[in-house]
Order: structure tokens, then C-alpha cells, then sequence
DNA sequence: TCAATCCCGACTAAAACACTCGGGAATACA
DNA sequence: TGTATTCCCGAGTGTTTTAGTCGGGATTGA
């Protein structure tokens, strides 16, 4: 389990996705501008995310990323790991020879702590944050401010319908 | 708020000396055989953990370092922000300017999600880990076997006087 | 005194991070 | 059919962090 800037940029990324989920895919280069990281790092990260199926590109004018799935049943956990890739376990540890034949028991505790941190951030889903009353609306707000016009109003469209659904 | 091996070896590293609390200093040496990481590289971190006053060292023949604070007052989140200093904020945020006057919303979501986070870990105490049934005994077998006998024989006498006053 | 410890700073190799560049391939739209 | 827009891909590069080494202190118990 690995927490760091990387991972930051992976979970804002995939919650700027989820806040535009029913509004057509976003592109990298929009991504790239709010979050102030360069264009190719960024595919580097999504390629990443693609690899473990948490997001699909959309290629061509009008393209972007847009989730695999539905905000509610990702993780932050799963983009965390999707992006650092690889938890190095600890040293001794599963090989069980920490000198002289008994192993550690700090790295039990240890991996029962990470195993804590884990569940907790997998409890946690994109949904949680961007199904909160106003961030749809300030998106609008803040898309139509940056540019995003046509998105902003396919945006609205898609909302209107859902609100004649329900 | 960051984890990396960094924040997984301070943490091991102050969960062994909870468990040796009531049995003496515990040595860097011996945190560094058990971790299987160098003695100056785990000088270097406790360096840190004093500077937090988190632990504190003792001087000469015997010594090593102990907690400063009894181990249910002291935190995972603690620890991990003690060694792995400073948290770098977003680029854009606090200073508000995330392209075109308006800040990403997405970075307050961050801000969120860190909390939580932290929060999680703050709730996380040595104790909870060391305080379990069986841990203290195990850490005598464990000791005795890695040659700590001294210190393993000075924890019995100190467990005997806590159950006689018990 | 002597050995065991903590303490301290400077240096170094390797890895990870963040980024650049140069090209492709697919696709909406003219 | 062309062209701009996007995703896709790999190779290379400078900087920072990680993990470690080295050499020397300062304290202190026996």
C-alpha cells in the first residue's frame, strides 16, 4: 500500500470524471490544465488506469476518458493501487526468516494495519464525493468558466432528462 | 499525507519498541537485524521520531530508545507524518488559481478524502496492536531465541510485578 | 578506561517521479 | 477524402527521494 503525489493525481483525475460521468468523456488535455501536470505524464497514469479496467478512452474529436464503470463501485483504493502498481511486501516477511528462524511479529502487526488501511479505502467510492448536493451544479458553473461550453450544456441536457425520469 | 516503505519502517520500528516498552531501551541494532535495514538509515528516521518527541534515546552500554509517550497517546498518522515530513499541498489550491479564476473543485474533494484519511489513522494507536492477548509472551519466546536475554529476563520480572500488583 | 550506545553530517548509488519528444492509430466532421 | 482531434505508445532525461555508507563525535554503565 503506497500513498503518494502519484496517487493524488489518480484519484482527482478519476473524480473530475465521475463529476462529468453522464456528460461525454473528458479529455486528458482538460485534466491536464486543471490539475497543472503535463499532458504525456498523464496518459502514462491512464494508461494504468486503463490496464486495470477502471476507465475506457473514446478516441477521435469529441473523445476523452470516461469510467469503466459506475462512480459507485470504484474505489479509491483500486485507483490507488492501479497507479503506484505493486505493493513491495516486507522484507522477511511469507519467507518467514527474520534471523534465527522466528519471524518478526511486528510484520504481522504491520500487515494487519495495512490491511486495515486497505478496507477503509476501499469503503470509499467516487460516488461518495461527487453525488453530494451542488457539485453538479458548480461543475456546470466551473466548466462554462473554463470552456467547456458544449460539454457544460450536454451536461444540463443529460440532467434535465434524468430529473423527467425521476 | 504520504506512505510509503519509509512510513511502513517507522511504524514496525515504533510498534517494536511498544512492545519492549516496560522491558528497557530497545536498540537500533536490533530494530535494524529484525527489519533487515541499515543501522544508519534507521538512525537517520529516529532522528526524525525524536525531533516529534516521539521516542527518546538513552545513552551507553544498555540503552537505546524507548516511546516518550505511553503507546495508546501515540498515533499511526503520527508516526508516518514524524518520518516522511511535510505534506505538499496541491499546486493550485490555497492559492485558488486553477485556471481561469475558479479552482478545481476536485482538489477540495482531495482535501476531503485526505482528512478522512488521516482521521482513520489518528484513531490507530500502538496500543491497539501490542495490547493484544498473546503479543507480550510471543515477544519473550522471540527475544530469548534472538539472544535479547537480558532484556528478555528483565521483561518477565517487570510482567511478574505488573500481575502481583494485579 | 573501554565498549556500547546514541548522535551528527556529509557523501553516494539506485530507484521513483515528473516530464519531454516523436511518432502512431482511430474517428468525427468538413 | 482530407484534416483536426483525440487516444495510444515507447524511448529518453533531469530531478527528487530512498536507502545506504562512512567517519567521526558525545554519553554512560561496568
Amino acid at each position: 500500500m503506497r500513498l503518494s503525489t502519484k496517487g493524488r493525481y489518480g484519484v482527482t483525475a478519476m473524480m473530475d470524471l465521475a463529476i462529468h460521468d453522464n456528460a461525454g468523456p473528458v479529455t486528458l488535455a482538460d485534466i491536464s490544465q486543471c490539475q497543472g501536470i503535463s499532458l504525456s505524464y498523464l496518459e502514462q497514469l491512464f494508461a494504468k488506469l486503463r490496464k486495470h479496467n477502471l476507465v475506457e478512452g473514446v478516441r477521435g474529436p469529441g473523445g476523452g476518458y470516461r469510467l469503466s464503470r459506475p462512480a459507485d463501485q470504484i474505489s479509491v483504493a483500486e485507483i490507488i493501487s492501479a497507479v503506484d502498481e505493486k505493493v513491495d511486501a516486507t522484507k522477511c516477511n511469507n519467507q518467514g526468516d527474520c534471523q534465527g528462524g522466528e519471524r518478526c511479529l511486528t510484520h504481522d502487526l504491520w500487515t494487519e494495519l495495512s490491511d486495515r488501511l486497505y478496507t477503509f479505502l476501499s469503503g470509499i467510492t467516487l460516488s461518495q464525493f461527487v453525488n453530494r448536493p451542488g457539485i453538479h451544479e458548480l461543475a456546470i458553473q466551473r466548466d462554462k468558466i473554463n470552456g467547456r461550453f458544449i460539454l457544460a450544456r450536454r451536461q444540463a441536457e443529460v440532467l434535465n432528462q434524468s430529473r423527467q425520469h425521476n
